[in-house]
RNA sequence: GGUUCCGUAGCUCAGCUGGAUAGAGCAACGCCCUUCUAAGGCGUGGGUCGAGCGUUCGAAUCGCUCCGGAAUCACCA
């Protein structure tokens, strides 16, 4: 059934019986007719011109009249320099448009209990601040890409690795300790995550008090800040909670969960999820384990002041230290636990990193490290790196104040979402308060994850705040707009109560038909591309193309008032897959569509 | 310095397994709501695809060199 497999078979024929040589596949170079001209599938005829030894337009000439006479499909051919446009007959797209409409999940494979499991690891925060606008990038492109490796016949494990240990948390605790008066998130009514920050934040400010001061009296530096009692305290809190203080590992545990609370909301808010989580304070032991092992297989080697090395330089990298002399693990050990207690838990047959490009050489190096170790999929693991997100006045930096909040962020998308949709008039007035509330949070979400997705995740992004908040063209809500217009259509057909089944099929299908038929074909290929190129962007940018291309077929024709039935009902049909279509593709974004808005 | 990534319209970005006159959106200007949702459609203007060389019938796309920017190369995470 699959068009261009039937048309290179022909064209193969085609050559052999013209030319009486056989071609490679590699030499049917088989591409879309560009808009400006006629047809659907154009042949390239300059690989064949050694064949022929005729100019380019006679050649294309010759295949498109075999072509015509041979192939019932092939309506008709025109030539234009060396492209040969072929157009397919119109009794070949209506019969697509059904055979789209007949399957259940067009563009998407199957799921079976033998797929291939991918682990797909993203979010990965650090527990002594909020999520702000770079993880929101992570948790968008990880949870889409979950969503389209899985589109892709596989079957995904989400999960998150939670950095909850460190000394980053200790300072936090300290603050708290210190200057806390024992407020809880209950007690003050601020979100767990926030609370923390603003504890850890005050640990510097503290600290830098504290470095100022100590450089007034006339030390530099580097004495100052070796001297500090508040930096010499966090230390000591960490010793502790390694050697497992019941004090401070409650208050650890308490104000973590605090966290946790947190994030589950942003997470929810932000409608993204796991199947798993993994902390590195159950991790980083392991991490340890492993590579004493590794050590005890002379995978790795131990230097004279103890600490324990990876030599990699034969695979042209560095050696890389994995534990320190006085035995601690440091983050690659983490890495390596994590690993290890996944492959435990799972069978996995690959690893996914959702992880920024600052850590490109670090996955090199797990990579490597993982293999040696014996992990099957070690070796092809996959770094899904993404580049920074900057602001218009530059990088985010947290001392300047300079960061934004997810939180914050995603209720300024609502707060816009609703003013917009009273500026045009109204337009959820049709809808009950809590619907429209609903649908407001769908559209404001929509704007911030398609802005997000629609990028090319490797390279780094300009977010600015104000204009990023545009819901014209291309955008979430452009798109979800002319889904809820296709409902409208289909709906208002139905109520009328059009008679689908006495309608035979359309004599003729116009060029925005086809274009449209045939882009709802190609919604499996870009899916496939998606998944093999573990890029999300290609499917927003599919789904605005579909969503433009309807939007000009719309305005072009009349669909509820045709008067011929057979083309109303053909009309109709397409519209309801067309908006199939663009569901399925923003649901694979993990951004929802309105029925009405 | 080594390695990796990026450079396309004033701005934000597509296009990159080589194919026809390089596309969208925003911003500017003009037209279209008594007609199925105007968060829309149509039109005008805007480009040495960072530069050069090479491969090719054909290069934004592939290779090399250079220029500009980013990341990384820690007993930080």
């Amino acid at each position: 059934m699959n068009i261009e497999n039937i048309l290179i078979a022909n064209i193969a024929a085609a050559i052999e019986a013209l030319y009486g040589q056989q071609t490679t596949a590699d030499k049917i170079q088989l591409q879309k007719t560009r808009k400006e001209f006629e047809g659907d599938f154009t042949l390239v005829v300059f690989p064949f011109l050694s064949l022929s030894r005729k100019r380019p337009e006679e050649t294309a000439q010759e295949i498109g009249e075999y072509l015509t006479k041979n192939e019932k499909l092939i309506a008709s051919y025109n030539v234009i320099k060396g492209f040969l446009n072929l157009s397919i007959d119109a009794s070949y797209w209506i019969e697509l448009l059904q055979t789209i409409n007949c399957s259940e999940n067009w563009g998407t494979a199957p799921v079976t209990e033998d797929s291939p499991l991918v682990m797909v690891e993203y979010s990965s925060p650090n527990t002594n601040k909020p999520l702000h606008l770079g993880h929101i990038r992570n948790n968008l492109l990880g949870y889409a890409l979950s969503n389209i490796i899985e589109a892709n016949g596989n079957r995904v494990v989400k999960t998150n690795i939670v950095n909850d240990r460190g000394i980053h948390i200790c300072k936090s605790m300290l603050a708290w300790q210190k200057w806390g008066n024992g407020e809880t998130p209950a007690s003050s009514g601020k979100k767990g995550d926030h609370l923390i920050g603003d504890y850890y934040v005050a640990f510097d400010k503290h600290y830098k008090a504290e470095i100022s001061e100590a450089m007034a009296a006339g030390a530099t530096k580097e004495e100052a800040e070796a001297s500090s009692a508040l930096m010499a305290e966090a230390r000591e809190m960490l010793v502790k909670w390694e050697h497992g203080d019941e004090e401070v590992r409650n208050l650890w545990s308490t104000m973590n969960g605090w966290v946790y609370e947190g994030f589950d909301e942003t997470y929810k808010t932000l409608g993204v999820s796991f199947d798993k989580i993994y902390y590195e304070s159950d991790t980083y032991l392991v991490g340890k384990e492993t590579v004493l092992g590794g050590l005890e297989k002379n995978i790795f080697y131990r230097r004279e002041d103890g600490s324990v090395w990876a030599d990699l330089t034969k695979d042209g990298l560095d050696e890389k230290l994995l534990l320190r002399s006085d035995g601690t693990s440091v983050y690659m050990t983490q890495d390596i636990g994590t690993a290890q207690l996944r492959f435990r838990d799972y069978p996995i047959d690959k690893m996914v990193y959702v992880v920024g490009n600052e850590q490109n050489y670090h996955f090199q190096v797990l990579s490597l490290l993982l293999d040696k170790l014996g992990f099957s999929w070690g070796k092809g693991l996959v770094h899904f790196s993404y580049g920074m997100v900057e602001l218009p006045e530059g990088k985010m930096k947290s001392r300047e104040g300079t960061v934004v909040d997810a939180d914050d962020l995603m209720q300024e998308m609502f707060d816009t979402a609703r003013e917009t949709s009273v500026e045009l008039g109204g337009k959820l007035n049709d809808l009950s308060p809590e619907e429209a509330e609903k649908t407001i949070r769908i559209i404001g979400l929509g704007a911030l994850k398609y802005f997000m997705l629609k990028v090319d995740a490797r390279k780094n992004m300009t977010f600015n705040p104000k204009e990023s908040i545009d819901f014209n063209g291309n955008t979430g809500p452009f798109i979800q707009y002319t889904y809820a217009r296709t409902r409208s259509i289909v709906r208002k057909a139905e109520e009328s109560g059009f008679d689908f089944a006495g309608t035979a099929a359309p004599a003729a299908i116009s060029d925005k038909e086809r274009s449209l038929i045939r882009m709802l074909y190609e919604f499996t290929a870009v899916v496939r591309q998606a998944g093999t190129d573990y890029s999300p962007s290609v499917i927003a940018n599919y789904a605005y193309d579909l969503a433009k291309e309807y939007n000009q077929f719309y305005h072009d024709y009349s669909i509820l008032r045709e008067e011929d039935a057979a083309v109303k009902a053909f009309r109709i049909k397409l519209t309801d897959n067309v908006g199939k279509i663009i569901k399925t593709a923003m649901n694979l974004l993990g951004i929802e569509v309105p029925e009405r808005m």
